[in-house]
DNA sequence: AGGAGCTTGTGAACGTGAGAACAAAATCGG
DNA sequence: CCGATTTTGTTCTCACGTTCACAAGCTCCT
């Protein structure tokens, strides 16, 4: 995302040290799969194996893994901690990234204590919130700190990772102040639409979006055959008014 | 078989009231941002507009609304009431879901705070846990009740979606006895794959995920012509030991 | 040593999604 | 009433992603 190659329009650009993005977003996966099997002692699995434990089938882990190189053997199978770590490797997760918080409310804190991230290759380095109540707060080890010294942690520490969790209202602010400071990846939590210049990378998790989802295909459930059919052009005058459906961009 | 009506291989099944998954997953976000413009005081608004304010190209925006129907006026643009109307009974919310979330720690509490959910068409009728301390804690107006109690909730309010938020290690056992008692659609925040009968819908956040398709993208960012070339192939034996990087499915 | 039996890695077929481009339909000014 | 202008809805093409199917390669047994 963001960060195309260099926008060669020729052939398909054949593994130019580039991995499909679909593909990407399944290494993790595969990672917390062979950590699992890795933990319960187990030393090599096939591709039907490890496609099981990852919920995904077996062709799609093979081709997925040879974007990477040949490190299976044929007839036998993976060998679980090399695999483990050229994954590991390929993500860049065998280094430790620095990752601040901002915004230590209701979900801030749960991330903070979250002990999750410290094992998969980051490190919280700063929770950040404007709310001077908040700040001096401990959580765990840590200690909420002023967002105001948002730039002067990112250039001691780093920082190349940012978490926003705060409100939609100011979630744009935060997100420039972070890029000015140069972050360069942004986690966003706010129900909101977030531009960044080219060379950021954002990605963003909105839980309600997730329940809209799955309210989507639950209601195909229902109305499979049951339901009387909804209107189908309500008059463009006298909606039925929704109270406030959808969300509003607030807090 | 062959001859069978439903199962028809030959065209791309036109519009038998299908809509695209990816399309799926956007129409929440139209929703939002219909919803922060009508907040504006913006009555129409073309599909440049809307869909700058949805971050997507307006092409993609205007193939997606044409699944729905044809809500839009040439020359003008949608009216934002009606558009969100119809988008809001798509996807389904225009009604109340009934939610239960299981596992209230860190993560189960802030999702027990947060006002966004009532707001977009959901309901959180339960707070579960099955530790006997957490039981009968005040969270807002809602009670910690015990996970004993899920099947006659699920029954007695019609529950069809649950989230798990408790650790990976109980998850498959909360998620069959959520599919037990009648929920068909799930959204997991353990990090860890969950099996479901066919019929029943899931999905998954997982912020370590999240996390680690930044840092494959960070890594590429700064080692694109700078980094020395990571060794390729270090020997079978002697792997630099990872301090359990990839994280178990613990807690 | 040689063949049987597995399992990987990949080429090719298929399906889904994205974006450019444009004809059709609506408004508005004269 | 007509033509200029605007913007939708849709078609077409290309890119991406998934799945099938099988030759290549490895191990083990006889
Ligand atoms: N809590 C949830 O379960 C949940 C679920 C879905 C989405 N969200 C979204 O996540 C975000 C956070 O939710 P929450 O419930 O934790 O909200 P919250 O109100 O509890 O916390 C927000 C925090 O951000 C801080 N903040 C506000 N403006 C700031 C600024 N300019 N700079 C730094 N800090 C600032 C506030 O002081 C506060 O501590 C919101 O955008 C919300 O919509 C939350
Ligand atoms: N906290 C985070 O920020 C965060 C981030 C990423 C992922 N996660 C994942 O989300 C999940 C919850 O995280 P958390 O930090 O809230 O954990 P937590 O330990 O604080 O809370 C888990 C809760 O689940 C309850 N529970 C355990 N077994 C149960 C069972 N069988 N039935 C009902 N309830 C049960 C526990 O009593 C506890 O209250 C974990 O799987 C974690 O990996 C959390």
């Amino acid at each position: 995302m963001t960060r195309a190659s260099s926008r060669r329009p020729g052939p398909p650009t054949r593994t130019e040290r580039g991995i499909p993005e679909a593909t990407v977003a399944r290494l993790p996966v595969y990672l917390r799969a062979l950590t699992a099997l890795s933990d319960s002692g187990i030393a090599t699995a096939s591709s039907e194996d490890l496609a099981t434990a990852a919920g995904v089938n077996s062709a799609k882990l093979r081709k997925d893994l040879s974007y990477l190189g040949s490190y299976g053997t044929r007839g036998v199978g993976y060998d679980v901690e090399y695999l483990r770590y050229q994954i590991a490797r390929e993500i860049g997760v065998t280094q430790d990234w620095a990752v601040v918080i901002v915004g230590i409310g209701n979900l801030g804190h749960a991330l903070a204590n979250y002990s999750g991230f410290g094992t998969r290759g980051f490190r919280i380095v700063a929770l950040l919130d404007a709310d001077p109540n908040l700040v001096g707060e401990r959580i765990g080890d840590m200690e909420v700190r002023d967002f105001a010294q948002l730039e002067e942690i990112v250039e001691a520490d780093r920082v190349s990772i940012g978490v926003i969790t705060t409100p939609a209202g100011p979630a744009q602010d935060v997100c420039d102040r972070l890029v000015a400071a140069g972050v360069t990846s942004i986690l966003n939590f706010a129900p909101v639409v977030l531009s960044v210049p080219d060379g950021v990378d954002i990605r963003k998790v909105d839980l309600s979006i997730e329940l809209q989802i799955l309210a989507y295909h639950e209601q195909r459930k229902s109305g499979e055959a049951a339901l009387p059919q909804v209107p189908e052009l309500p008059a463009m005058n006298g909606l039925p008014d929704l109270p406030s459906v959808g969300g509003g961009v607030g807090a």
